[in-house]
DNA sequence: TATTTAGTTCATAATTTTCAGAACCAAATA
DNA sequence: TATTTGGTTCTGAAAATTATGAACTAAATA
């Protein structure tokens, strides 16, 4: 079995991405996977590929991955005759992930909406700016798709 | 010394929008702080007001404002002859701080290109999405500004 | 000067998150 | 049947986060 490792600037490259996927709140472990699959030169890795070249051990592999998949970030393929999963970071979904993310940013226009409309007469300034968020929020929700339209008809 | 109270339903707003604000990473305590000065009738609130319709100590009240203070998102008038500070949501800054969500967003992009810089040629298909991923991004930093532009021109 | 007001700071307690290690399990192989 | 492989699950420990309460401070008031 050829031992598969990554070079010192890969692992630091792990810990920036992963770094950067932890503030959207994701636990460490998971980040540090997700990460691995964007970095290695392998786009297919096995869980011992993953727990070894990450140091972890089984059961946090174990959680992360099954976290991952559970959040449809991962994916993976099997071979006939081979007990093992090869996983890969399923990225070609990165648009509808974005366009995701995106409205989940205006998502909180409802609760918003809902809060302007409880709010006494009195505070008219405080109010209308309320009101002004909302209605980019709404904007922005619906501009969403045109987006990457735009981007594609640019290409 | 007229009591500050809020009503319940505005306590479960302010629950509900806490907790949309927890998923940005923003401890608790600050983030039942921000959704009280938007749910409360009233826009200027106090020191011991906050404390004491949230219910939380001192300490957690002083460590909630001062984050918020320094993130930007509260800000406080004095009034001449009075040592108590009246805070109030800076939700006028609203524009910025979309913006700045946003790009932060589209920041992931930089380290992708470094990433995939460093990537092997064979996995062909892979690099192609990230290439695509980080041309959307570089597309959408782009887009930002002109998207309030359109937005205030359509009003 | 003594007390009150409007907070801040510190020690620490409670809670939550995260991970490791061991035990376990099911399928495949010897 | 015994062992190996590829994991999963459980217990609990370590670490991080969060909040409390008490002590403190500085300014204002009595």
């Amino acid at each position: 079995m050829a031992e598969f490792k990554i070079t010192q600037a890969q692992k630091e490259l792990v810990e920036k991405l992963g770094v950067f996927y932890e503030k959207s709140g994701m636990q460490p472990a998971a980040c540090r996977v997700m990460a691995l699959m964007i970095v290695s030169d392998q786009t297919e890795l096995t869980f011992e590929e993953i727990l070894h070249t990450l140091g972890i051990s089984k059961s946090a592999t174990s959680g992360a991955i099954n976290l991952l998949l559970t959040a449809n970030r991962l994916e993976y393929i099997t071979r006939p005759g081979d007990r093992k999963r090869y996983f890969r970071a399923k990225i070609l979904n990165w648009k509808v992930d974005m366009l995701q993310n995106m409205s989940q940013m205006t998502s909180i226009g409802p609760l918003l909406k809902e809060i302007n409309k409880q709010r006494p007469k009195s505070t008219k300034e405080f109010n209308n700016t309320l009101t002004e968020m909302i209605s980019f929020l709404e904007f922005l929700n619906a501009e969403i798709p045109f987006l990457l339209k735009k981007w594609e008809s640019k290409k």
